[in-house]
DNA sequence: TCCTTGTTTCGATGTCTGTCGATACAGCGA
DNA sequence: TCGCTGTATCGACAGACATCGAAACAAGGA
């Protein structure tokens, strides 16, 4: 059991909470809920964004790391942040002068988990339903 | 390696195609290709009808079998349900009078693929690094 | 203290999206 | 053939969203 391990645990148990939507139809509520974060993840900038702070070095970056790559207003980038700040993806902190963000795996774990397709129940890709 | 890396590669290859966005920074080619899934993923009532036609039986639905859990008219089904098939997250077809749709389910497993959170490389919720 | 740098908030604007009713199209049965 | 049912498209409209420049706020250094 290690420490590792137990973050394994963590996002498991987010994974678990949800069961895949292909297995029994979404309530009104879960889905305007996930709908709200499946929303986050709908502009190319925001995906840009989640992905550059989650590869970034040590799973967290400042702002200033962020606005370089994109050929968009530095507000424009503080706006995505707001975005996938309040749709629960991400987490941040000021320290000092900079503000970090940082990815927030279990709310990716319960997407991932909710698009999970079990093999084989479903038809194939080619339309092979009967 | 969790069991949950496990399960994506029991899925189909459309899952190895597409490497965690956690891992390295997402293309605009690629964002871009994303968003649009996620964009058809973004709004409630396509949530529903996507969980709704994965998880009827046989794997499909007609349209008949749709409209009725909604109180959205039936141009505004038909609409969704077109979004979602452009998206190339549902495929379609005519047969007689009704027109049956049902899940891909190679799409589904790369946008779970891609929000994979590999275990122990993010910080936990407290922000940690540093 | 003032100034500089980094970040967020505000207000405005043009575009996109969800929804509707009306209508057109596709099969089926009489 | 005609009429009926199921589905898709069209045109319109209200509301939401992405984006920007300007300005406000926060922290550190001279």
């Amino acid at each position: 059991m290690s420490n590792l391990e137990l973050e394994v645990l963590g996002q498991e148990d987010a994974a678990a909470c949800c069961a895949p939507m292909v297995r029994e139809p979404l309530g009104e509520e879960a889905a305007a809920d996930l709908a709200k974060m499946f929303k986050a993840l709908s502009d190319p900038v925001r995906l840009r964004l989640l992905s550059l702070i989650a590869s970034h070095e040590g799973g967290e970056a400042c702002v200033c790391d962020l606005t370089g790559p994109f050929d968009v207003s530095q507000p424009t980038i503080s706006h995505h942040l707001k975005v996938l700040r309040e749709a629960g993806l991400v987490g941040s902190e000021r320290r000092g002068t900079w503000v970090y963000y940082w990815v927030l795996p279990a709310a990716l774990a319960k997407l991932s988990a909710l698009l999970q397709a079990p093999a084989g129940t479903a038809p194939a890709t080619g339309g092979g339903a009967r």
